[in-house]
DNA sequence: TCAAAATTGACTAATCTGGTCAATTGCAGT
DNA sequence: ACTGCAATTGACCAGATTAGTCAATTTTGA
């Protein structure tokens, strides 16, 4: 059930890009709650389409998920991981570049990445075997990368960079888990986003003066 | 449905505390999934006892449910939230006792803090009317007390002290739950506390470097 | 105009739902 | 040993929900 799926060969692929993106959002949020716990009538009803065409385009409730699986990680790496500018060597200005990168695939897709997350955390309910496997390889090549090409030289003497970086990436998580909750639509979203990058800003100055070497004066 | 409930004059109260234990336990657990998908069947497996004894104690699923609510809260405040050392004036400190606090109440509580946040998260989609206005008021509560009688003095003039706070807060976090997936049993746990804990001082130690004045040499 | 493809939704058999209740067990008091 | 009450059981219920099917209909494109 876990074998690679050539995302763009699948039939799926083919039907017009509005209905394909509802069905996906639907079941991505479906799936939220677990293999089990997700019920293909729920993401029929809100996807607003049959029952029949969802099990004609994907067979069974694993072919689904299944599919879900290797799209999300499609998305994942072609639209966030792989755009990130690993050769900017201040990891801080780096970080800053993920970080709106990161909430571009939010806008975009906004049920992808607690999908992944679910799945990996859920991992022992779920029916797929090698995706735990994939879950943690892409984690390790993302945070090798992210260690790799660092000018380390402008961290302050008595700072261990790994646990810096660490500190930061924390923050960021929790920061925008802090602006998540009440506040769903994304039109709200939209509005907020000013307040929210010089909110952020404010964080990576402070990040600055507190990690790096005050700068030559 | 969302009245207070008297948790010390509960009739499951006087049940045997071990049998009682299982089922809270059970039915924290099985709630994390939010109220419609928790399974009352799949509680009293778990728990190891008969379906009509939990209906005996608690009603409905909506008694069993609301109890859960006020019971974890109980819990919460008093084995967490009224044991703080809010007089410790040095934050760094005050946040180090914390952890080791929320680090026993994990322990002595796996799954009450996840029930509640999901309760929270998921408010919408659960019974209670009255439970969302609690949660925020012990979380304002909690927040309120700690940023209250902190000696900011201690902080360099350059460093905002609540976005310092943040910070410290949001990496804590973020380093418990990196701790998290893997290993589940309790036994692993209590192994690998003690290198948890050194660990954690590494942090803790770097906090007050980068965000404190220096000490005076 | 026609065949192929896309789409529908009523239908199924199986399982699961919260909840009930008559019957059984365990135990304290006599 | 007997009694009476509380604790506990699990078979049972009617209704909802489950993943999946399929004959029938609509849409499409040439």
């Amino acid at each position: 059930m876990s074998q690679p799926i050539d995302i763009e060969a699948h039939k799926i692929m083919s039907m017009e890009p509005e209905k394909r993106g509802r069905i996906i959002n639907a079941a991505l949020e479906e799936f939220r709650n677990g293999f089990h716990h997700a019920s293909t009538d729920h993401i029929v009803r809100e996807a607003g389409i049959s029952k029949g065409l969802l099990f004609h385009y994907f067979g069974t409730k694993e072919g689904l998920y299944s599919f879900l699986l290797w799209y999300a990680f499609d998305v994942m790496v072609k639209e966030y991981i792989d755009l990130i500018n690993y050769s900017e060597r201040d990891i801080i200005e780096r970080l800053r570049q993920m970080v709106l990168l990161k909430q571009d695939l939010a806008y975009k897709h906004p049920n992808l990445s607690d999908f992944l997350l679910a799945a990996y955390t859920r991992e022992r309910e779920d029916p797929s075997d090698q995706f735990s496997g994939m879950y943690q390889a892409v984690q390790a090549d993302l945070t090798g990368r992210l260690y790799e090409n660092v000018d380390r030289s402008l961290f302050r003497d008595d700072v261990d960079a790994e646990k810096a970086i660490n500190i930061i990436q924390w923050s960021l998580f929790g920061y925008s888990n802090s602006k998540i909750g009440k506040d769903k639509t994304i039109g709200d979203y939209q509005e907020e986003y000013g307040t929210y990058l010089t909110e952020i800003d404010g964080y990576f100055k402070l990040f600055r003066q507190i990690l790096y070497k005050e700068a030559a004066s």
